[in-house]
DNA sequence: TATACTAATGACCAAATAGTCATTTGTCAA
DNA sequence: TTGACAAATGACTATTTGGTCATTAGTATA
């Protein structure tokens, strides 16, 4: 559905100048062009459509961030990799991360924190995984701190993207931070994160990947996508779910089958930690 | 006034609950146990309220930081010592901590943002002050990453304090960060953040310290504090102020005897600024 | 007790909010 | 041209919002 699309796209805009609750469906409306029945005919209510956003920009997000961990991996200059894919993500998606850095510390609503705050847990896994990929277990009980740092480093930084509209040296950006996690991973001793404490913050928060969502994201990627290799990928894939049948290898394929897709980035991540890959 | 006091005090609570904008004029009313006219007899608006809770609030965060780090300088583990500082702060002032978290990046009201991130540009320049004690010129050209670095330890770590209620070992987090702090400002050689681009950043959002800004704010104080020599000591500082007579280290002699009242400290704060010391 | 004054109340207002639904418009095939 | 169906409209409702103000309660002085 077009209109869908059209809606949160100009309402990701509103709610990155304003925040959620500054912006009424009166102004999405009228930025849209549209009516208001016509909002809600896409959507059932104005929580409908920001639960909607928070997955359809969020998921873009953190599927670029794992990319960028992801390439980066087993490379020379990993971390000078990581960066720039981080700050350039940054960069492509800056409406959604003021979104996302907005409303991850305002918790007017419950629900809402708690999804955003699971994406975060998402994002925070994959450094760790990162900095397992490079360091085994040389790293161990300084592992978390690490990740914390790194985190911070983000958040710091973004300052420049987010908030202002600058020429910026993104090369330079990142060796300049590889260069400080680097060191850090070097030469810190001193831990304060222990596996329980990032356990408490981190599982607490972790999103179910219960079956029936699986499935119905795989739906509704199969109502989306046209081409043929990719479309009867994804319908094995959910046969796969609802029954097993083939062999870990041959999932793996198919899954490697729909995975550059851009409808279907999410799905395969989702079907890695349902099938537990 | 009592009444005003008691407003901020629980206008505060449902604000780091719920941010600005879910919170109604009625909630704080009713919280408060009073009627909805008494709240106008404190306040002309609803934003008035916001704007002196951020006044009242973040003043006291930015002065108890600007005391770590005070108290920091020149120590043997200056690093623990600030760290230990700022997060006893952020314990201490949780609420306000989480205000200026969520809203400093919420922009629903322009002045409001400015009013916050210049609180912000406060603290940097604090955490810059610090380094430049420490390190005099051997650091100049990784300062100011070193600053962001910091600021980045500080906020992704704030986590721990403002959205869980653990009991954590408090030595062991500021050593921590420390050792990293250390290590970076040490090692590192490559750097990012350019005295311009620090410029740009902050003197940009800096707060203007006005002749009649100053003088308010004395006026304040000289009505809420009792004490003889306080009293005479703002007195004359404003007289100071309004025209030159003393010399410097009457002035700051001046100063340093309001400095420690509770009501004063901002004011001290903001005289040393004035008159440039 | 009578007077004067301030502090506090809560019914009231206009404006804005999320959400509904009878009606109209647009688009097909027959 | 007609009829059937889906898409879109915007006037409407019920509720909530920030803010006002005539009235009342409380208190101190004469």
């Amino acid at each position: 559905m077009m209109k869908k699309q059209l809606i949160m796209e100009k309402a990701l805009e509103l709610f990155s100048e304003q925040g959620f609750e500054s912006t009424s469906v009166q102004q999405i409306t009228e930025r849209c062009g549209i009516s208001k029945g016509a909002f809600y005919l896409s959507f059932k209510t104005k929580e409908e459509l920001i639960f909607s956003m928070i997955d359809h920009f969020l998921q873009q997000f953190i599927v670029d961030i794992d990319q960028s961990v992801k390439e980066a991996l087993h490379k020379e200059d990993m971390f000078v990799e990581f960066y720039k894919g981080i700050f350039k993500t940054f960069q492509k998606h800056s409406k959604s991360a003021r979104m996302f850095l907005n409303e991850n510390t305002n918790p007017a609503n419950k629900e809402l924190l708690e999804k955003v705050k699971a994406y975060e847990v998402d994002m925070t896994k994959s450094i760790a995984f990162m900095l397992e990929g490079l360091y085994g277990e040389t790293l161990q009980h300084t592992k978390y701190d690490l990740v914390y740092c790194i985190k911070g480093f983000m958040k710091s930084y973004a300052e420049f993207f987010i908030f202002a509209d600058l020429r910026l040296d993104l090369d330079q950006l990142a060796k300049s931070l590889a260069e400080k996690t680097e060191i850090i991973a070097r030469h810190s001793t001193i831990s304060f994160i222990t596996e329980e404490l990032n356990q408490y913050m981190n599982y607490h928060h972790e999103e179910m990947v219960s079956q029936d969502k699986v499935l119905e994201l795989l739906e509704l990627s199969i109502q989306s996508v046209e081409e043929a290799i990719v479309l009867e990928s994804l319908q094995l894939l959910k046969g796969q779910v609802a029954h097993q049948t083939y062999s870990k290898v041959i999932i793996i394929g198919l899954i490697e089958n729909i995975r550059l897709q851009p409808e279907c980035k999410w799905q395969a991540r989702l079907l890695m930690k349902y099938f537990q890959f």
